[in-house]
DNA sequence: CGGCGCGTTGACTGTAGTCAAATAAAGTGG
DNA sequence: CCACTTTATTTGACTACAGTCAACGCGCCG
């Protein structure tokens, strides 16, 4: 690799590069002809997030949208009382930002090192108008996100914490598709304690118990704090 | 009224008859122009559920989409244990459907009788692809839904259910707008005990105990089983 | 070595779930 | 309009589960 970006090198001007893009062919983007890509990263800029720190969702007026190249991101809003919620967690080749509205308090934090496509609302929105593939792209993508959230609540209307934790893990095990068929695939949790507890609606104590509990079930093994290795898939879909 | 169902007046055909549609102006439809609506309505039909009736959002490959003209549905799915788990309520001029996607198993179930203005998803996608106002208003409306799922994850995220409870009467609160400034407003809760808790993740004990909770706090007043005075409305949405 | 961040464990309390029964509301037919 | 049936909601007693506060273990880095 010659640049510190893996896969990136934008030219000394800061125009992005299209052509090298990692998620070029699987962001939404990615149906725009090599023309029309050249029009849109002439209104973006990149921009690369260390972990932990937040890209404004949609609180900050210029920066209202962006694909995420590499890294992940979480999506949360702070509570009335000051609790962190969990919304989802974004990975590359997503698409984030709340267009044609009036902004919301959702905001989006590196996971880790994270590197971003950003464009100003407005001219993104301009963009789209002209570019129907582009926004039926946007379109599909955002109702896959509404499917998404309506599993989340799905997941933590279950009355107990155990089912909470089984079904997170299941919907992690189909996330991570884990390519060749492993009898028994390890799942990468990409969230801390804390974290997973702000998504499920719990607290870190209850958390670990119950993983402990999975544990001497049986189901999982835990290697290390984010590392666990399914015992029993079928359990866990079941 | 001339009909038996106010405000429509499909002609002998079953053809649609945008003309006196009484959510005209403020469904998906609203952008489009005289014209274009006639080309649309060609497409669609209207549809009558019972209350308690079921239309399968997309279950059903024929009817994937549909403006609500007049009554409410609930959106739910069962989980893989029976039990039903709600993710909203549409109001007339609402839009619903899954475009572009493979079908999820959420179904739409009429809360009281409602009326719907039902199109082929296909055709309807076709329709789209031609006309950027109307996909962006859908675009639009369907970040508005994610929008309020999230509201949802929010509400059901917080772990007493007292609080839960205050928050859906206060979402509920903001949703009804009721015109003119009450000191003290009223809410019609749209849902039985069993469906409130559907959405809310519990059981109707606990919700008739939480109800009790608000009453002696002081915080409502009860008026038979589904209606609600708020009595001190700043404590609710504070 | 000692402090720090992160996760686990323990003891205790409070709250929500469960099963069962009572009461209130809504619908039905005379 | 009233008596009766059916359904919806509330209440009670009990149990189990999750939240809270506090202490401990562990790996990491200065």
């Amino acid at each position: 690799m010659s640049g510190s970006h893996a896969g990136l090198n934008p030219d000394p001007a800061g125009r992005l590069a299209c052509a090298d893009c990692p998620v070029g062919d699987s962001a939404v983007c990615a149906v725009l002809s090599p023309q029309e890509k050249l029009a849109l990263s002439g209104i973006g800029r990149h921009r690369i997030l260390a972990a932990g720190e937040r890209l404004f969702d949609a609180g900050d007026d210029a920066i209202a949208c962006a694909t995420l190249i590499s890294g992940s991101l979480k999506l949360s809003r702070l509570d009335e009382d000051g609790t962190e919620r969990l919304f989802g967690i974004i990975h590359p080749s997503g698409f984030l930002g709340r267009l044609f509205s009036t902004q919301t308090d959702t905001t989006a934090t590196a996971l880790t090192e994270a590197k971003l496509c950003i464009f100003p609302r407005r001219d993104f929105e301009r963009v789209l108008a002209d570019r129907p593939q582009l926004m039926q792209q946007i379109l599909s993508r955002t109702m896959d996100a509404l499917e998404e959230s309506r599993a989340l609540v799905e997941l933590i209307g279950r009355r107990s914490m155990k089912d909470r934790l089984r079904g997170f893990l299941a919907l992690s095990l189909r996330g991570q598709c884990t390519p060749g068929v492993t009898e028994q695939p390890m799942i990468d949790l990409e969230l801390d304690r804390a974290d997973l507890a702000a998504l499920l609606g719990t607290t870190i104590e209850t958390l670990s118990r119950q993983f402990g509990a999975l544990e001497a079930d049986g189901l999982i093994a835990r290697d290390g704090n984010r590392r666990i290795k399914i015992l029993d898939p079928a359990a866990l879909l079941g």
